[in-house]
RNA sequence: GCCCGAGUGGCGGAACUGGUAUACGCGCACGACUUAAAAUCGUGUCUCUUAACGGGAUGUGGGUUCGAUUCCCACCUCGGGCACCA
């Protein structure tokens, strides 16, 4: 065989599956369906990145393995192209951003065609096309109009020099990445979407879908479902309550003060009655320069400053507390207060540190003389659940007992209700930027906020030259007038537009039903279509969208669902996700370090085939992994002795290789169940041991040697595509069924049994398979390098596992 | 700080459900082919004592077990996420 060029073959191959539409998917009701789903990119100005490679390989060598098994296979891609990078780099360029998209996209097309995976790039969407996000919009109106998107008063980052805001990634360490001028926080009305209101499903119904575990977990702590009491706290001489949510009402008796978040709005109502405001106020504003993050850090020196004039009394020990305010009390988590106790690290610290009053009534069970006392002395904070004492009634049970019945006793006073509380806060989904979708808003002076039909859908961007952000925090749409002005669709009357948009999550929240049909101008996508393709059987992608981008489209998915306007319940059947590729050095790939590997370079001089194979064989999938640049090498070096492979392909049907027929048929099996749990690496070990003794052998067999060339056509599907045709096939290995494995030729007769003394390997044996223990006894007898260690020694048992080792435990 | 992962030769890593630790690949050393080099092929390659018999080793320290890379406890280090990057 002539000598194996990459570059021709790869171009060759990829023209023909382009021209054949071989990867084109139909709504075919005769085939079972398999929907496979990768994130869809991001067109940074950087190019397609090699981590690209890596997912997009994974979740190609599924899809093709699917066709194979005679699946009508959905495998699509489109641009996330919306966002803040792409706007930055427009203005920095003095570009349009939709001139950068355009060329970003034109690149990532390119660089992905290359790498020869079967899209079904007819079904190609790009969230910054009117004729998607017309549909974004639409989206959001049936959201509005279902109480679940709502205007709020939220804090934003605001740099007070550049008189800008940020996105959280513009802070660094509380400062303007720009300039450095020390971020402040600024209240700026916000839209919000209402996610807490699905928080309960998207928590339950995560027991029905095939997610990893790690990433149910995850997605379950961000959730937090946790299942509590709001208890009211009577305000001294007024008739008002302050609400505190807690989980553990069981240490209720040693609550000896509340605190509450800066924050709180019983501060401005009850201001009158402070008496040390300067001191309080001042407090306030120190927090709001800190994140949440810095405000809770363990083992900081927490602080918190009295709120005197004020106190509360406890509703279960009807005593006085004083009410403090403290920056690790968080406003949007629970109620914003919360009552001390000793019984809390924080609390504990505080009051040590402000001497307050402390008071114990929790303790550990089985606890000792010494301990007990360090607790009660306030030595020790004791914050485990326990046994209540110094509580009344409840004295003697255990705090999983005792929370119930104290809830039930306060619910009879009216001072308490069971609640049920998320750590999920709603969805803050307007930004002040240009390049999103507009909201499909209008604020009309009579008629209030109006929001647009559906016919005046599209509503489109502005084309026009300035889109920097405004000094105001006000979004760059806010200053073109031309735009902004304009007729109430109501009463006709004058009104403005809307000026934020949406965040770049709000097109990646449902893409993945417009590729279903994704020219349909009448609809987001037929229903017919829908329930041929959803839900996606298989979503692949990165541990950092677990939080955010794969709730976000969940949540949408429910909600659709509710509308009636899709079929299921969830989105994705399966979620997986990959590992990061590093750069060499072991960090972070990026342009300003210098470390960037181009996917391009690699295939001009190894082939996109060798680049898929090398991703696929680096590591475990799902783990992150430094570029090795010596490594392709052998990659390359596999494909190529497959390649030579091909002048040992007997003519005779059959060639009698016994250990051949055992070992292709291994390998079979292997690849076929390695891909599913998606052990890629292992896969391409196993090939490669396959070759290894394939090249060993005077000749193999055509039936052999096609096995082999189908399962790793997959990963390789260019220099697979060229043997196949080689042999003489007329058509496409691509559209080849699976190949199965002889069950019959993978057992072998004779066992190789590890022999243990003692739990120490002293040697192996061969011995017919499913031998017993008196068979195995009477063989080790005999063996020398075994026998020896038995001398003089008797026998207390045999640990037998069939067929693989024997342990021999001796007096 | 909180949540989720990971830690095995010079390097990437393998090890089924608790059952031969280091498969496969890279690198390195030696050899074959060659006038020579590259490419290719072959052999070897955890470590200590070494010719052999043995002993030790899966981040650290304990535990369970006939047997632990695998399970449990404590600790150390590294990576991802923490809500306006995508």
């Amino acid at each position: 065989m002539d000598e194996y060029n990459h570059l021709k073959i790869e171009k060759k191959w990829q023209s023909f599956w382009d021209k054949k539409k071989l990867y084109k998917a139909k709504e075919n009701p005769k085939k079972k369906k398999f929907y496979g789903l990768i994130e869809f990119p991001y067109p940074s100005g950087d190019g397609l990145h090699v981590g690209h490679i890596k997912s997009n390989t994974a979740m190609d060598i599924i899809c093709r393995k699917r066709r194979a098994e005679g699946f009508e296979v959905l495998y699509p891609i489109g641009w996330d192209a919306f966002g803040l990078p792409t706007e930055n780099y427009a203005i920095k360029h003095k570009m349009h951003p939709i001139d950068v998209t355009k060329k970003n996209t034109d690149i990532f097309r390119k660089q992905l065609k290359a790498g020869g995976f079967s899209f079904d790039w007819d079904r190609e969407i790009n969230t910054t096309d009117p004729k998607y996000y017309k549909w974004t919009q639409w989206i959001f109106l049936k959201l509005l109009e279902n109480n679940l998107a709502y205007k709020k008063k939220m804090p934003i980052n605001w740099c007070p020099k550049d008189k800008t805001g940020l996105a959280n990634e513009e802070v660094v360490d509380g400062k303007c990445e720009r300039c450095g001028t020390p971020v402040e926080k600024k209240e700026k009305e916000q839209w919000m979407l209402a996610i807490t209101k699905y928080a309960d499903r998207l928590d339950k119904d995560l027991d029905d879908v095939d997610f990893l575990e790690k990433i149910k977990i995850q997605q379950r702590n961000w959730i937090g479902r946790s299942e509590g009491a709001n208890l009211k706290f009577k305000i001294e001489g007024t008739e008002e309550f302050i609400n505190i949510f807690t989980t553990r009402i069981d240490t209720i008796y040693s609550g000896t003060f509340i605190i509450l978040s800066p924050e709180h709005p019983a501060l401005l109502k009850f201001k009158s009655k402070i008496t040390n405001w300067n001191e309080v106020s001042e407090y306030i504003e120190k927090s709001k320069k800190e994140t949440d993050i810095e405000r809770m850090a363990e083992g900081k020196d927490w602080t918190g400053v009295p709120l005197k004039g004020l106190s509360v009394i406890n509703p279960a020990t009807s005593e006085k507390m004083p009410v403090w305010i403290a920056d690790f009390v968080l406003a949007h988590y629970g109620t914003g207060a919360v009552f001390a106790d000793a019984h809390d690290t924080r609390d504990f610290y505080l009051a040590k540190k402000y001497g307050l009053k402390l008071k114990v009534s929790i303790k550990p069970k089985n606890v000792s003389e010494e301990e007990l006392e360090k607790i009660t002395k306030f030595e020790k904070c004791f914050e485990e659940e326990g046994i209540l004492f110094n509580s009344d009634q409840f004295d003697d049970l255990t705090s999983e007992e005792a929370r119930p019945k104290i809830i039930s006793w306060l619910k009879g006073k009216g001072l308490a209700e069971s609640v049920t509380n998320f750590k999920l806060r709603d969805w803050i989904f307007s930004r002040q930027h240009y390049w999103g979708e507009p909201i499909p808003v209008v604020h009309c002076e009579k008629c209030g906020m109006v929001p647009l039909s559906e016919k005046d859908l599209p509503l489109k961007l502005p084309n026009v030259k300035n889109y920097e952000p405004t000094d105001t925090g006000e979004s760059p749409l806010s200053a073109i007038t031309k735009w902004v002005n304009t007729k109430c669709p109501k009463c006709k009357g004058k009104a403005r537009r809307e000026t934020d948009t949406m965040p770049n999550w709000a097109g990646s929240s449902w893409y993945y039903l417009r590729y279903t049909d994704p020219k349909n101008s009448k609809k987001f996508a037929d229903p017919k279509n829908l329930k041929y393709w959803t839900p996606v059987d298989w979503y692949n992608g990165g541990m950092e969208h677990t939080t955010l981008h794969l709730l976000y489209s969940r949540f949408w998915h429910k909600f659709l669902y509710d509308m009636k306007l899709v079929p299921t319940k969830e989105p994705y059947q399966k979620r997986t996700s990959h590992g990061m590729i590093l750069a060499p050095d072991g960090e972070k790939m990026s342009k300003s370090r210098g470390n960037v590997i181009n996917p391009d370079d690699i295939i001009k001089q190894f082939g996109a085939d060798s680049l898929r194979v090398y991703e696929m064989f680096m590591g475990p999938f799902d783990q992150a992994i430094a570029w090795n640049p010596d490594s392709i090498v052998g990659v390359r070096r596999f494909i190529e002795r497959v390649w030579r492979l091909t002048d040992k392909i007997s003519a005779k049907k059959q060639v009698e290789n016994k250990k051949l027929d055992t070992l292709i048929h291994q390998t079979v099996k292997k690849v076929t169940e390695d891909i599913e749990a998606m052990k890629f690496n292992t896969s391409i070990s196993q090939m490669m041991i396959c070759v290894n003794e394939m090249e060993k052998a005077a000749e193999v067999s055509k039936e052999n040697f096609e096995l082999f060339v189908k399962v790793l056509s997959p990963f390789a599907p260019h220099v697979t595509e060229e043997i196949w045709s080689k042999m003489g096939h007329k058509k496409s290995i691509h559209t080849e069924e699976w190949p199965k494995f002889d069950k019959a030729k993978i057992v072998e007769d004779i066992a190789k049994i590890i022999i243990q003394i003692n739990g120490k390997m002293r040697g192996m044996i061969e011995i017919p398979m499913n031998s017993q223990n008196t068979e195995i006894e009477a063989r080790i007898k005999d063996e020398k390098g075994i026998n020896k260690w038995l001398e003089g020694k008797k026998i207390i048992k045999i640990i037998h596992v069939p067929n693989r080792l024997a342990n021999i435990v001796t007096d």
